[in-house]
DNA sequence: ACGTATTTGTTCGTATGTATC
DNA sequence: GGATACATACGAACAAATACG
């Protein structure tokens, strides 16, 4: 070569302009060292350089014994004073998506009685969303509400797909986050599914209670992020 | 059996006396369905229903193909205004504790420096913690403040094995968290040794900037908590 | 529970080109 | 030119983590 540019630098532009042109998605695998060094012509030390310029640049990451992945586009939710998932995504530049999973109204459980502050056993209105951002899907959340006091809210959300016009029309026009509990665990088959995820991966999993203006319990909340494409972001 | 009780009945109420007294520690495997038909001399049907019953109690955990699990005991870790393991731990009536991994001071890398808005390279105390509770490790975490603010910190640090009365000796009287990012990811190898997790358990991991009353960044703080043994809590 | 294959991590050694004094 | 230091590149072997049957 007489370029004067260093081998692996140009083989990690080459990869660089690969991963920005979406040869590679993120979160998917890259080919390994080995077959680099095959497809460069090189040893697989100058691969494993260039990688490691990868690595700082923060486009790809490294795991021991599994591979070099392409670095996932991490959402940044901010987790505010109000729970609105379109708004918060809007506001990252990102395109807010998803669809509803299932709604029906059934009799409250002890968790959800609990949390509500109401009996076990009086209906609740249950919406179950996936929430997509940039149409990949990012999150499965259960909402629980009062059903006395939100009469027709199944109905309103089928039209509105979207809890907060849904609430606006039976009358709320503004609602807040009270307190938020934040687990992580191992997703299940279905979430695996669902959020199209690896095996292993992790979800984070919200709890939240929501009231509304005078301070009166109106949500339930259960939220399960892909735990590779999200983090929690809680301001004072 | 002539006592009126059902047998699911009986074996689940000692069985749940064995998960209270200790024979069984939290998070610890039980023994397989078909060792424990065997101990009481009944169906393995009829201790299935038993383990549904600690299921529906929240005692136990069953995994299909690996076993049931007594449920770890969470700990509810309250995020509030001020960032203070040992508080936040005894206030659940629980006994804090811990140890020094390592402290240290270098040179501000990128992430670093911008938490706590100083240049790259600039001195920094690094302090990094093993978290206990009730003798359980349950986090690791590393924290940084700038030398030139803190001289002498980690000296005071190791006489003192608390973060905020070596802050104290070093005349700050209180710091206050300005913001929290939570993500989960898989535990490293180290991670699970460290927090003697059983593989695929996932960390919490928080990212932590603090600040004096002034408003002034002094801490960046990383923890890794044990995900199954914890959930973070924040309140509006 | 265990071995096997795959993949990345680490450490030797060797050689060459380039910049500096 | 010569001496030296440094970056680059190749080769081989083994260690460590992971995946899979």
């Amino acid at each position: 070569m007489q370029t004067g540019i260093a081998v692996w630098r140009q083989i990690a532009e080459t990869l660089a302009g690969d991963i920005a042109g979406g040869a590679f998605g993120p979160g998917e695998k890259m080919p390994t060292e080995a077959a680099l060094a095959q497809r460069f012509a090189v040893n697989r030390h100058t691969v494993r350089r260039a990688i490691a310029d990868l690595v700082d640049r923060g486009m790809v990451r490294v795991e021991q014994g599994r591979g070099t992945f392409v670095a996932e586009d991490v959402v940044e939710y901010a987790v505010g004073d109000r729970p609105r998932f379109a708004e918060i995504i809007s506001s990252q530049r990102r395109a807010p998506g998803g669809r509803l999973l299932r709604a029906q109204r059934l009799p409250a459980d002890e968790q959800v009685a609990a949390a509500l502050r109401i009996k076990r056993g009086t209906p609740v209105h249950m919406i179950e969303r996936l929430g997509e951002v940039d149409d990949r899907p990012i999150s499965i959340s259960s909402h629980y509400f009062p059903a006395k006091r939100f009469p027709g809210l199944i109905h309103y959300y089928q039209e509105e797909q979207s809890i907060t016009r849904s609430l606006a029309r039976c009358g709320l026009s503004d609602y807040l986050r009270l307190t938020t509990r934040v687990r992580a665990r191992r997703a299940s088959a279905e979430e695996l599914r669902t959020l199209q995820l690896t095996p292993n991966t992790p979800v984070l999993e919200t709890e939240a209670i929501n009231t509304d203006t005078d301070g009166k319990r109106i949500e339930f909340g259960i939220s399960r992020f892909a735990a590779n494409r999200i983090e929690l972001i809680f301001d004072s």
